[in-house]
Order: C-alpha cells, then structure tokens, then sequence
DNA sequence: ATTGTGACATACG
DNA sequence: CCGTATGCCACAA
C-alpha cells in the first residue's frame, strides 16, 4: 500500500461536514509530515471517491481549490454539506474540525 | 547521488 | 499581517 492510498483511506473516514487538516493526518499515520499529505492529495484529484475538499491548511484555508476542476468546486462542495466558507476559509474551523481517528462524531450530540 | 518542487506546519522577527 | 527559515520526504529529471 504506497503512501498516497493510506492517505487516501483516512481521507475517505472524513465525516460529511467535518473538516481537517494536512498535519493532522500526517500525524495520525505517523509516517512523513503535512507535506507528504499535501503531494498525496495532490494525487487524489485522479480519484472519484476522495472528499479531498474536507481536507485544508492549518489556518482553514482551501489551499487546495485550484487543482479542483473549477476554483469554486472545492467551497461549493464543503457549502453544500453545511460548511461555511468565507473568503476561502472555512468559518467556525475549530467546530468543523475533525481529528482522524475520531469515529465518534460528537456534534451529534450537541 | 543531487536538485528542485510541492494542496504544509510551526516558529520567529 | 507578512516574509523567512527549517523540518519533513516522495518523486521526477
């Protein structure tokens, strides 16, 4: 399993309307760093089935939206499942945050 | 082997 | 807020 697919997978676990970041998931797999995450999303464009939208920079940003087809997919798509963005970041980040690993949503029982 | 290039993060001035 | 520096490591040339 190259390293891009093991991305991949903790990618896939994002939960709808959850957001997290590129160091995060580097540290969750313990392996290389933020930057090994973002070459690996990088990839992911080439694959139907990875919310590489849920994935941003530390400051909520949608660094990632150029490599989308169109620069406003990746905000539409976070928009459409209840994440608000405001000049390309994601608002309330903090709230939307979602640490890998955590299977239990715990917004869902605000 | 070496160099340049990242959808990054953190620290510092 | 902005620019720099550094750590990090896969990959292409």
């Amino acid at each position: 399993m190259s390293y891009h697919e093991k991305v991949f997978s903790v990618t896939k676990k994002i939960p709808r309307g959850r957001v997290t970041n590129y160091g995060a998931i580097a540290d969750f797999l313990a392996l290389g760093s933020a930057r090994m995450v973002g070459w690996a999303l990088n990839q992911s464009h080439f694959r139907e089935d990875i919310p590489a939208h849920r994935v941003v920079n530390s400051k909520g940003e949608l660094s990632g939206r150029l490599q989308f087809t169109t620069p406003t997919l990746m905000q539409e798509l976070l928009e459409k499942e209840g994440v608000e963005i405001v000049k390309d970041k994601v608002k309330n980040f903090k709230e939307h945050f979602w640490h890998p690993g955590d299977h239990l949503d715990q917004t869902l029982y605000e």
